[in-house]
DNA sequence: CATTTACGTCAGTCTCGTTGACATATATGC
DNA sequence: GCATATATGTCAACGAGACTGACGTAAATG
């Protein structure tokens, strides 16, 4: 499907290595969402539901306006799943008896259901590239995927996890 | 943000694990997207339209149903946005003489200009987060994300580009 | 010549992103 | 205490881009 000669010129090399990657992260994306999307979809739910669902899982407390700044949607496309998850009972809100006007967020029972059966799904097709690829390339993909990301949200998710190996 | 005390049992690890990836996957696609999205937006296009203008540039003569194999989605999806680029003149059309049921697709100037505008953002941003990895991390991320694609899509990204390093 | 393939299109639906304006409750600085 | 800032929610309107199912046409193919 892709017919240069190869070494036409010594930036092929580069060019063709950078679109590559493009291509990587397109497939390996689609594929990523695939499996999740067509299970919310018989909960009538999408894609933006599974990302509440599953951040609001990850932690628990979370407020409106620091889901905001991880997803980078507006607070209308935000308010539109979250009050259906709610109303629904899949995530409940809480005051924050600090500072009255946050309200924390929660998985409810049917909540960490989905978020089980969603990551479950997410987690599976992780486990199994890394355990093909080995440790040293499960570092090397961490590392990349660090690079690409906005520096100012990099730290989002170094502090847990990473280290120990 | 995240408060589990580390180790509290032997799953933890792996399920800390596969999360970041996770994570991972999420914010680098959101800030990998986000660039291209802000230019597609000047010109009245969106993702759709880039994706439909990349794997276009990248193979010349390609036809309507292998693009769908590509993307996957319907139809329907592609026609909308196909038909206004080539409304617009950022892509062409040509009857395969081989077999005329097939229209090929090519890039016209406008449309090479901007795929080289949008292109050239995203190889930006992989060159740099390639250089600061090295060029180990660069071959474990690629294998990672291979593996994560399904199965009966990586050869689409493999046959080019790789295996020389 | 019947069937299959490639492509296009019509009508209708839904999710999910956007903007801008406005309302309310609460916190905070002076 | 009052002015201001912050956190949240909500309304109306819009647009992109995914979907389904049906139908039509042209060309290839067995």
């Amino acid at each position: 499907m892709v017919q240069h000669h190869p070494r036409a010129n010594p930036l092929f090399l580069r060019d063709e290595e950078l679109r590559q990657a493009i291509e990587l992260l397109f497939y390996a994306y689609r594929d990523f969402t695939g499996e999740p999307d067509a299970i919310l979809n018989k909960y009538g739910f999408g894609r933006a539901h599974h990302r509440v669902i599953y951040f609001v899982g990850r932690n628990p407390g979370i407020t409106v306006s620091q889901l905001l700044r991880i997803l980078k949607i507006t607070k209308q496309s935000l308010s539109r799943v979250l009050s259906q998850l709610v109303r629904e009972e899949f995530v409940a809100q809480r005051t924050d008896s600090d500072d009255r006007r946050r309200r924390m967020l929660y998985l409810m029972p049917k909540g960490e259901e989905l978020e089980r059966l969603l990551t479950e799904r997410q987690s599976r097709r992780i486990a199994r590239a890394y355990r093909e690829a080995g440790a040293e390339a499960v570092e090397g993909f961490r590392t990349v995927l660090r690079g690409i990301i906005n520096e100012e949200d990099r730290r989002r998710v170094t502090l847990a996890g990473s280290g120990r190996r």
